[in-house]
DNA sequence: ACTATTGGTTCACGATATGTACTTAAATGA
DNA sequence: TCATTTAAGTACATATCGTGAACCAATAGT
C-alpha cells in the first residue's frame, strides 16, 4: 500500500468512525426522549417505570435483584420501591423462608400499568421495525448485534 | 398468505421486536457506562463535559446556544458554565455588540481538557469501527443510519 | 456459641434537570 | 422619543437520580 493509499485508507476512517460517533449518539438522544415521554404519558419517575418493567413473568422480585437488574445501588432501590408502594403499585411481603428478606410484588393495580407499559412499548419496537423494509430486518439486527459485541469489545480494552 | 404463515409471520415479528428492543437498550447502556467512565477519568461532572465537548473551532458560545445544543433550560446552563468557571476550564466574557449577552470561552487549560477529551472519544470511536470486519464498517453504519430514520418516523407518528 | 456474611434501611451528599420569577438590555412601534 | 414587548441570563424552589457509609437484624458457617 502506498502513502497515497495510507492517507485517503484514514481520511475514510476519520470520517466513518465521526459518523459511526453522531449516529450512536442520535439513537441514544432518541431513547432517552422516548424514556421521558414514557414517563409523563404514566405519570411515574423514569427509575420508577423502569423498575415496574421489571415484573415479566415474575412474581416476586427482592431489593436486591432489583438492584442487579437496574444496575444502582440498593439505597436507591429502597427509595424506587417506597415511591412505587406509595403510589400502590407495589407492595412488599415478608419472605416466609428467610426473614430478611423482602418480595416485592406487583398490586393488581401495579399488574395493569406494566402490562400497559410494557405493551406500549413492545407496540413501539414493533412499529420501528416494520419502519425498515422487510429485507433490512434482520441485516439491521445483526449489525447491532456486531456493534454491541465490539462496543463490548472496545470497552475490555480499556481497562 | 394462509393462517399459518400469517402467524409464523408475526411470531418472528414478535422476536425481532424484542430482539431490537434487547439490543438497543444494551447499546444504550453502554454509551452510559462511557459517558461515567470519562467523567470519571477527567473528574468533571457528565454535564460540564458535554458542554466542554461543544467547543470544537467555535471560539465562543452563548447560554443560550449551550441550552440549545444540550437541550436543557438555560437556568441549567447557567449552573454547568459556574462549574467550569470554578474550575478555570472557561471564562466569560460581556458581548460588546450586546449587553445582555455573555460570550463562553476556553481558557487555555479548558482547550487542552476539551482536545484530549475529544481525542479520547474520537479514538474510542475509530477502535470500536476497526472491531468491525473492514466489509462490515459501511454496512453498519448504513444500518445505523436506517434505524436513526426510522425512530425519527416512528417518533413522529406518536404526536 | 461466635463470627462472618447478607438483605435491607437510613442518612448525608452531590449531580441532573425544570420552571418561575426577576433583572437588565435591546428591539419595536406608535 | 418613549412605552411596550421581547430576549439573555441569573436565582431560587423543587423534583429526580444516584452513591457510599453506617447501621440493624437475620442467616450461614465454623
Amino acid at each position: 500500500m502506498n502513502d497515497r493509499e495510507a492517507n485517503s485508507n484514514d481520511v475514510l476512517l476519520d470520517y466513518q468512525s465521526q459518523k459511526l460517533e453522531d449516529l450512536i449518539e442520535e439513537v441514544v438522544r432518541c431513547c432517552k426522549e422516548r424514556t421521558s415521554f414514557l414517563s409523563k404519558k404514566f405519570d411515574i419517575p423514569e427509575a420508577e417505570l423502569r423498575c415496574l418493567m421489571l415484573f415479566g413473568e415474575e412474581r416476586y422480585l427482592t431489593a436486591k435483584g432489583i438492584s442487579q437488574k437496574l444496575d444502582v445501588a440498593k439505597s436507591r432501590v429502597t427509595k424506587i420501591i417506597n415511591g412505587l408502594v406509595q403510589k400502590r403499585l407495589v407492595e412488599s411481603i415478608d419472605d416466609p423462608k428467610d426473614a430478611r428478606v423482602k418480595l416485592i410484588g406487583l398490586t393488581s393495580k401495579g399488574q395493569k400499568q406494566s402490562r400497559e407499559l410494557n405493551e406500549v412499548t413492545k407496540d413501539l419496537h414493533q412499529r420501528l421495525l416494520l419502519e425498515f423494509e422487510p429485507e433490512q430486518r434482520k441485516m439491521v439486527i445483526s449489525c447491532l448485534e456486531i456493534l454491541r459485541a465490539s462496543m463490548e469489545a472496545v470497552k475490555n480494552q480499556m481497562v
